[in-house]
DNA sequence: TTTTTACATTTGTATATACAAATATTGTAA
DNA sequence: TTACAATATTTGTATATACAAATGTAAAAA
């Protein structure tokens, strides 16, 4: 019941991550690289540093800075060492990342409607509420 | 909404997967893995061949040759060519693959029912659910 | 029978991820 | 002020994963 439990969290998990994965890798980006961008564009222009991005990720991978590296190859975003305090990196989302987002954010909606097609509003609900609890 | 619950599926199956792959690398092999053991135990002596394993794993990743490589190194399974068809490869587990099994399901109960507790019997039965219409 | 097509797995290669150790900076205690 | 500990990030390295191309085998068509 328990193992039940365990193994259909695990099997939505993963499939919604492989449809999501190569939903953006046609926009050049990785799922993570993706849900990063949206984090910074959540800071409204506020910058975030690496270690607040690593806790507010949904996938804790342990190299924040080469997943930014990425994307700061790709123009998305800026990076910026803390006047105040020089340990700290600034990271921003530029303006060629938000567009990038804009443009990924209307196919997106399209594929979150898919994937949750089988669930009506109510039986929704209740899913984000039941999984809230579990984490 | 949609965007939500996507939002909460992801981040409940990459806490579990984290939490379990940490569980199982103290006995020296990963989740996915650990999952094709189960599949292969599964199997009741029968054995099983790539694409199988393949089709039923949970992480559907695209090198399940190099993966079992990894469990015959360990001499938890065995490898051997399918006689009526010499394309197809059948995978067996070892004895030392049973043993091992046993001892880590023991502990993997504990584990699971720790990871799962916070929700009761009715709201656990609710879950599976959702998330197996999901799917 | 020969050729073509489909199937099953393996291999090469590029990229991603995990983890530990190293580096740099700041804060704190002696 | 100097030494030590704490914090934030980077780098090195090993391993894992993704994907395409290659290999070997079997089945089907010509």
């Amino acid at each position: 019941m328990n193992r039940d439990l365990v193994v259909a969290v695990l099997r939505a998990g993963n499939q919604f991550n492989e449809e999501l994965n190569q939903f953006v890798k046609v926009f050049g980006i990785s799922l993570p690289q993706f849900n990063v961008l949206r984090i910074l564009r959540g800071q409204k222009g506020e910058p975030a540093n690496l270690s607040t991005i690593n806790e507010r990720m949904i996938h804790k991978m342990s190299n924040t800075t080469r997943l930014v590296d990425k994307l700061i190859e790709k123009a998305l975003v800026q990076r910026r060492i803390c006047a105040q305090n020089r340990r700290k990196i600034e990271i921003f989302i530029t303006d060629a990342g938000l567009s990038l987002l804009k443009e990924i954010d209307h196919q997106l909606d399209q594929k979150e409607k898919q994937l949750t097609e089988q669930l009506n509003e109510k039986e929704k609900e209740k899913l984000i509420a039941l999984l809230s609890s579990l984490i």
